[in-house]
DNA sequence: TTTAGCACTCTATCAGTGAGAGTGCTAAAT
DNA sequence: ATTTAGCACTCTCACTGATAGAGTGCTAAA
């Protein structure tokens, strides 16, 4: 049913790319004026109304140009967009911000976010990579004063995890030390399931450990998740859709609740690394994000370790960049945990 | 100059209590009609004059009601406020959650800023704590494939810092044990620059991890109080003030920027764990808070750790819950801090 | 010193008006 | 059959009075 004629086609194209660009609704005129089309306005308003008929476009009031619908977004954005990627030159810089900061493991996250942010010009969201399933790699007791205990965790992936033991008396830094070393040994690789079987063996106090170890293990996998960067909001709330300070409050509070975007992520996304998905004003399925639409994808390796990103705007958003972007930001990030899980 | 009299102090305390909670300008006749005062309107309409006058109160034009000033809002709440404190069952509340997150390291954080933004109505802001100096704690060196070995360097306090690192030629795991553990003994309790002092007297390899632990300390006495917690956004986004987009966008801006934020606690506080300050719209040294106030305290342990907390609302803000809810977490913060840097 | 009364001022709201923008339709041209 | 010119029609937007209401400031009396 690709009923739409090479010319409805690029009047479609075009009515998106000019309302993208001006923010109010396109006229028959502007696109004739703009765009050096062969024809006269006229048969551009039939070209136009055909089109709303369809269902590409709408209209505000009578006396007003073509607004794309939800519709029409989507037309554009599978058939009429082609495949675009960032000029060169912005792939060079932001492919070098992260050679800079290869190194420095906590940089990632908010850098992918603050990179993802400026060029898609939207609001740029990261969840943390997630194993999909937590294994032992390193633990580490550090006595700190009497009978607390820092105890450090270190998955495979490079996740670290911090928690504080208090003992019921005071150890040695050298005990906790054979402590962990024989726990090392014991667990190294193993699932937390593999490791609560194995903990009837122990003796009590590395069992007690171990308990803990197991429980960190599961929050790890419930909850890595719900670690979302944020960035570029105030960018997004420039555009004209959110002058009124109701849309604009809506927006934040879709991008401050934690849950709701974990929804969709999982929702949109599946667990598999995959092709940049679009969603549209909430296809329906989301009420708060009908002014909105967003750039996803999961980055990682699937089966070891995935996240999710992506870029929120209005509808009116650019997509080109905001899908090449988002491919080019996950491809590096898939890239850095690669090397993180490689072995 | 303390000029007023008790019945102005109580006309002038009406005013702000009025409007903090109506939003609109107050009238002559709601103070009488609402509050009961045994006066007539038109007295207490000659009070609001000469408060005006004072500069207490100010009247966006003729035939409207009078809204307090900044020098009104910080009279009263350096007057007439007198010691808040939130009513017994939310503290207790509040100190359950931090009792029942006591262990959970990670959770500190994002805890207090939620907690702080529910609990005072406003944005809240909690910046991590940071060690007037880092010292050396703990060096682990882990292996992951060929090359590449994830370094874990904890810092006395608690702190984590994690760092890739590439070796010339691969280690196995026992000798990158035996490094860390020549480290370990060698730098406990020292600072950067005592570390850096006795670098010449290593072999390379472990000269070239010091230089980098080094590195990693510099930066964290750097970089810390960039880790900005921020929640409860869209909480201060209802409030009228921010109903225009613009404003709202405003407000947004200030909160992303991580720098300006970082500026205005650093100014505003010191670098002294103290009491409660309240920052009245900008106080007119930063613009873009003309419209905002700022309840800020520092917490932590002075000499050891501090970081900075605050909450963030307009002018016309609930001054006593914040001052109250601001200074009820510094201090469960403080105890924590406390907990982790007492040796 | 307080208060009642009243004139005055300013805002917010509503209806009405005219200009402008842009469409939809019709009839002519290609 | 398609395209185009022309024109009537519709709707918004910005401006204009006009009005009601809120709240003050002032004056004169209590």
């Amino acid at each position: 049913m690709n009923g739409l004629t090479p010319r409805q086609q690029t009047v479609l194209g075009l009515v998106v790319r000019e309302y993208v660009s001006s923010a109010s609704p396109v006229s028959s005129r502007a696109l004739v004026g703009c765009y050096g089309l062969e024809i006269s306005t006229a048969t551009v308003r039939n070209e136009l109304a055909l089109l709303e008929e369809l269902g590409y476009l709408t209209h505000p009031h009578t006396s007003a140009g073509r607004v794309p619908t939800h519709q029409g977004y989507r037309y554009f954005v599978e058939r009429l967009l082609g495949e675009v990627d960032l000029p060169l030159h912005e792939r060079r810089t932001i492919a070098h911000q992260f050679h800079q900061a290869r190194q420095d493991f906590e940089q990632w996250m908010p850098l992918a976010t603050s990179v993802l942010a400026r060029t898609a010009r939207g609001a740029a969201l990261v969840t943390a990579p997630q194993a999909a399933e937590s294994r032992y790699k390193h633990l580490q007791l550090i006595s700190t004063q009497g009978r607390l205990v820092l105890l450090i965790l270190v998955l495979r992936g490079g996740t670290v995890k911090q928690q504080l033991l208090t003992l019921v008396e005071p150890l040695s830094q050298e005990a906790l030390n054979e402590i962990g070393d024989r726990l090392n040994q014991a667990y190294n690789g193993l699932a937390a399931d593999e490791i609560q079987a194995r903990i009837d063996a122990l003796p009590s106090l590395e069992a007690d450990v171990a308990i803990l170890v197991v429980d960190i293990m599961h929050r790890a996998d419930m909850h890595a998740a719900d670690i979302v960067y944020r960035d570029g909001l105030s960018e997004v709330l420039q555009q004209p859709e959110f002058a009124e300070g109701e849309k604009a409050q809506g927006l934040v509070r879709v991008m401050e609740e934690r849950s709701f975007l974990g929804v969709v992520l999982a929702d949109a996304l599946g667990p598999e690394v995959g092709s940049v998905r679009v969603l549209i004003g909430g296809e329906g399925r989301w009420d708060e994000l009908r002014a909105c639409s967003l750039v996803l994808a999961r980055y990682g390796v699937t089966g070891f370790a995935t996240g999710a990103l992506g870029v929120v705007g209005p509808t009116r958003m650019l997509y080109g960049r905001a899908i090449s972007a988002v491919r080019f930001v996950a491809g590096l990030l898939s890239d850095l945990v690669y090397d993180m899980y490689a072995e």
